[in-house]
DNA sequence: CAGGAACTGAGAATCGATTATCGTCTCTCC
DNA sequence: GGAGAGACGATAATCGATTCTCAGTTCCTG
């Protein structure tokens, strides 16, 4: 409870997801303990700054973040209620799909579906 | 040349493309064509709700657009140019990834990386 | 050729996401 | 306790993408 003690907030409830969040499904987590959207903004870019935080791009467009220190891992994206959740484990077979002459540094897979709970709430 | 000469112009651009094309992209490839934007984006709309088109999402936010005709297929996305290209062909093991209790509906697949272009102009 | 419906280009208006601003507050260090 | 630096919350401002508006065109029908 120093100084940053809303960083701290932001950064723990991070933590605590399952999978990356946006700025604005951060906040609505972390309503009640007054914290404003600008400092959201504030401590999630601070975080990549100092290399705590990561920001990842899924579809749809909106940036989340997640913290730095998870092994390599992709996304399922629920499409009812559009939360994303880290997926561990990885699949075969990318590199047959590059063409020749291109260089692939990097890759993403996102599984698009229904999760459990919004699933049973069905 | 009959009526909706422009939404032609439209869909035969994206006809042509290589890979899905954001309404920017498409219009700077019609520039010379005097088509306007707000056209660019009346013939997308259109394609879509009469079934000829598709509207991508891939990481980093923008929609892009497609022919529907093409078969199952994932995309290369170029670091340095910004150009998604298609790539036809699909990876196995995904269904092991998905945890339980969840439905998995559709997938994609994007490399990112360098294209040919790209990397040659170094 | 006249009328009407659909289409068009340009630019204004809108929308959501993000960033900047400002007055206030807190903490550190004397 | 007082000064200064850094944070904070609320809200205004900005930005890019997309949609709306409007006056002028085009094209079909008769």
């Amino acid at each position: 409870m120093q100084r940053a003690k809303q960083q701290l907030t932001v950064l723990q409830a991070l933590d605590a997801a399952d999978g990356p969040l946006s700025a604005r499904e951060l906040w609505s987590r972390l309503s009640g303990t007054g914290v404003g959207l600008a400092t959201v903004y504030r401590a999630l870019q601070r975080g990549v700054e100092e290399g705590m935080l990561e920001s990842v791009e899924l579809l749809g467009g909106g940036v989340r973040y997640e913290p730095r220190d998870r092994e390599h891992h992709h996304y399922f994206l629920c499409s009812s209620c559009d939360h994303a959740f880290d997926l561990f484990g990885c699949v075969e077979g990318l590199e047959s799909l590059v063409p020749d002459g291109f260089q692939m540094t990097r890759h993403e897979v996102v599984l698009l579906g229904t999760c459990d709970a919004c699933a049973n709430a069905g």
